[in-house]
DNA sequence: TAGATTGTTAATCGATTAACAATC
DNA sequence: TAGATTGTTAATCGATTAACAATC
């Protein structure tokens, strides 16, 4: 055996994570226009202007698909959907578990998308008596003390936190102890994990601060055109 | 008048968005640290191990709100926070409609941190005559219909858009043509906006693919790991 | 054929990381 | 004082954008 990566112990060449959220919005997009039928094949041109991404970016994007397209005429818009549902891994479902059944956990409940996505989320846990053996959006729910069990004996390496800050770390430590290798934190609260194990924490105060600082400057920007469309009409 | 911009006038500088998402996660955190009261200052050291941040990241983001610290000691917690809560414009409330009370813009209304953060949802808007005339975690919910003409009278500037896919475009259209500038988009629909309006897209399936693909990587790696392992106890 | 588009290599841009003097 | 930390300038790294030959 020598250092060289053959073949198929894939190189494993990391994929930049704005690639990886944009070949979604594309994948979302082919499938609307193959519903529209408005012809096999699509460019990146096409693609970009109507999702107002560069051109260039989409090439780019596509690339790390290994998609193959026609100079000319484009891609064969149900070849892409294919090739970009494969490389997201969507064709192959892993299981998870949700923890914390509140109102956005039962939302995440009733994402069917998710399921198109790859995601199965088969059993949900609570703490509170009144949910625990009720049924939502198809997905039982569990007593929260019965997680690490059944994460052991079903070997899932998913868990969806939904619950209230305070808890977070706590169940988080539990659900690692119990195998699970990557968490999907909804919580407020940062969680901390060993090495080796993945969070994801959606941190909507940070969209929120995105979104306003660039409002911020927009109807700042937008003012100051006024004013200055005032003083040259002044002139 | 020159070209030069004067002190008042902001030279508004463009934030990186890393930093804009990063700023809440110390906000939080110092918040933490000043009830456990160990001490009067921080240093970005301590910062960052605690985060898992590099020490030089936390003193670059911390660069942008103008914090003063002091060498040897760090920066005043208390002052930090405050500091902080000012350049994120947590300071000032703005006025935001909902529209969508399923299950997801129900937990958006029962999120109060949205408050502490600046936002203040004041009204939501639903179809569905059994929901209209409530009210969900103290928010009145209206029939849609009333969505432009209630924006124009309260000029109210963002839009929380929490609908299916379907019908995410039109509500759009509607609310940008009665003077929203700002729709915070959690419908697994891209929409399309007009210059000068912004749109934050909360796209949940690009984030679980970001979440599959590192945890494939960690698993395939771990894996290799474990099959190296095995051959070199053969040897 | 001419021209649009792919595929691929190079240039630019911006964020992260490093280096180091100033300072308490 | 010595040493840790800030403040600031420079180097590196990676993603975006540009350029251009190959091709249908």
């Amino acid at each position: 055996m020598t250092n060289m990566e053959d073949k198929n112990d894939l190189p494993t060449k990391p994929i930049p994570e704005p690639t990886l959220r944009r070949l979604p919005v594309y994948y979302q997009y082919l499938k609307k226009i193959k519903d529209e039928k408005k012809g096999d094949f699509i460019s990146c041109t096409q693609i970009g202007n109507d999702l107002s991404i560069l051109p260039i970016q989409v090439r780019k994007d596509l690339e790390v698909t290994e998609a193959v397209g026609k100079p000319k005429l484009g891609y064969g818009i149900e070849e892409l959907i294919t090739v970009i549902g494969d490389f997201l891994g969507w064709n192959n479902t892993k299981d998870a578990y949700l923890v914390g059944v509140g109102h956005l956990g039962t939302a995440l409940l009733g994402f069917e998308r998710f399921r198109e996505h790859g995601l199965n989320i088969i059993a949900a846990f609570d703490i509170d008596a009144e949910k625990i053996g009720q049924t939502v959006h198809g997905v039982r729910v569990f007593h929260i003390k019965k997680l690490p069990d059944m994460v052991k004996r079903m070997g899932i390496k998913i868990g969806i936190l939904t619950t209230p800050a305070y808890s977070a770390q706590d169940l988080t430590d539990n659900m690692v102890k119990a195998g699970i290798k990557a968490i999907w934190n909804f919580s407020p609260e940062k969680v901390n994990v060993p090495p080796g194990i993945i969070v994801q924490h959606e941190n909507l105060a940070a969209s929120l601060v995105v979104l306003s600082k660039k409002l911020a400057l927009t109807l700042k920007a937008q003012l100051k055109d006024e004013v200055n469309d005032g003083n040259n009409e002044k002139i």
